[in-house]
DNA sequence: GTGAAAGCGCTAACAA
DNA sequence: TTGTTAGCGCTTTCAC
């Protein structure tokens, strides 16, 4: 009798301890109504041949994967990698697995891995979607789906995100109250629901305060920062303040002001959105909006899960506070 | 007839197509020898019906699950997210998801989400193995396994890593050719395989050197970095120079020699491991040594997929060099 | 070119 | 307390 050669089998393990499929189901679902001696005649026998039950065939039943997906832009990104962690740390508490996708913000992606995690039948999707992202990939998916950071495109879908909005206002009338009078706006794709409501909080603030609007919205690189910003450097159009609306480009400004010169604050001051590792190592450090990402990731997560144990959503968006964090790069008062 | 509510299956599609089950499976796996007419109608039918074939059933009958398990101890370190994003990236061109997993460094944390995997039947495993990683934890697993960041313990399991020592060998011998004579070592985890490496890598070069072997292999967090050092920073015992092993302990030195109004480079010198954004940006910027990180995570991802295509690995080990990156917090020449 | 039917590993209903 | 058995959704012979 050769022994199978692949992984062993729930009927391997009955065999072996000399019992039916259907007790040693029991015993690998809590070992309730099992003898004492079967249970531990099973147990060894598991033990003895590394049995792992085989989670294909238990969800081909119907039961749960115990698995979500995650689609994120880019999992490089701190904001979406701190999200990651503290999502795949809520999923954990649910005995759950995360299933990663990486989009690059294009609906293409996302959509073929979506479509590859319906595939998998995971039991919930927790999404940052992208600006093109079409809801009709989920035609009969039959699992709920949470966004985050950014809200489904024209769809009433549960949203966990920030508001954007408020942080860029205040962020700009911390600057037009420090005295700045033409402040330029930086951002990365303008396409991007929160670039759009930040790039609108500031221009309402510039507005309301009789200043410029100043904003170069198409900044990728450190290259092409270096090309929107070096008109505003010197001559008459010179600029007294960046809002820096884009994570990556805000050092980018910071090196190209003092590269250039440029006293900060004392010449052109900075505000940023979204804080990060060294806003306030660096000299001067940088006056930032700071986002709750765990905050947002987790109550995200949270969400799907109270969705598969109550069967419905109760909240459709969840919109949270950010914070002003006051550093010397504004030239302000902290107050 | 009242519909079936839950997702549409094979069947439903054959039946609304008006052909037989194996007709449909031909169709959604290439459509090879099935008429045009008939294709044409499947096509259509898993249009209509939203149709996603079931991984679970297909992976039942042996085939591939088209997914890789990848356990790091944090996602939200910049390593591992790099890490992650570059094997996701190399998993996408082999048609393969990423099944995430932290063990935050702990073997039973580990063990547990390895258990998790193996029930899912992943295809491979991509893992940078805790300390404590036991390897009978793999029995019966069935796939195969790739290491990265860090050996298995004990085990000759494949495994892509960076040259720890040359890179903590270079980094200290840069520090005493600069004239530096009292060079302390900071690291985080002394029983992390790298950071062993590393704290070797240094004290080879101060024990040739006839310098004092000054380390501090418990440091963790910001508070205790603070207690490490500032023994150091006066006295009879004041160091000309740290060299951190850890990256997220380094900023903390940065500060705390800042903050103590001690010059850097002038009269402490900093060299660390890990590159990381702002290393160039700061005042002055901190000379470090940078690994190849997408470099060792795609290599590994590489290695699973041959594994998986060839059916074996033939490497066992890649070491991949590092790089000093000469910086002004060294106070050397730069050549 | 096509469909019927067996079986992958498991759970749940039923019988004993 | 047990074992037997019928599927879950799919792929894959094997006839037609």
């Amino acid at each position: 009798m050769k022994p199978k050669r692949s992984v062993p089998a729930l009927m391997d393990v009955a065999r072996r301890a000399g019992v039916g499929a259907a007790t040693v189901s029991r015993v690998i679902n809590g070992g309730q109504n099992v003898s004492a001696r079967r249970l531990a005649a099973v147990q060894q026998a598991i033990e003895e041949l590394g049995y792992h039950p085989n989670q294909a065939a238990r969800s081909l039943k119907g039961a749960r994967t115990k698995t979500i997906g995650l689609v994120v832009p880019s999992v490089a990104d701190p904001f979406f990698s701190a999200a990651a962690e503290a999502i795949q740390e809520v999923a954990r508490g649910h005995g759950t697995l995360l299933l990663l996708a990486v989009s690059e913000n294009q609906s293409a992606r996302e959509q073929e891995q979506v479509a590859s995690l319906i595939q998998r039948r995971i039991d919930g999707l927790i999404l940052a979607p992208s600006d093109g992202a079409d809801f009709s990939m989920f035609k009969h998916a039959g699992f709920p789906v949470v966004c985050f950071d950014r809200p489904f495109p024209g769809q009433d879908i549960p949203v966990v995100l920030s508001d954007n909005y408020a942080g860029a206002k205040a962020a700009t009338e911390h600057l037009v109250k420090a005295g700045r009078k033409r402040i330029l706006c930086l951002s990365g794709d303008p396409q991007l629901f929160t670039s759009k409501r930040r790039v609108k909080g500031y221009r309402d603030v510039v507005r309301a305060a009789g200043l410029p609007y100043l904003a170069e919205v198409s900044v990728q690189d450190h290259e092409s920062a270096v090309a929107a910003l070096t008109p505003y450097l010197s001559g008459r159009s010179r600029i007294d303040a960046v809002f820096s609306i884009k994570n990556a480009i805000t050092v980018s400004a910071y090196k190209i002001l003092r590269d250039a010169g440029l006293e900060v604050p004392k010449m052109v001051a900075i505000a940023a959105y979204d804080d990060f590792e060294l806003a306030d190592t660096l000299d001067p450090p940088i006056c930032v909006v700071r986002q709750p990402v765990v905050g947002i990731a987790r109550r995200a997560a949270e969400m799907l899960f109270e969705a598969l144990d109550r069967g419905q959503v109760q909240t459709k968006m969840v919109k949270m506070e950010v914070e002003l964090i006051h550093r010397a790069s504004c030239g302000g008062h902290s107050r």
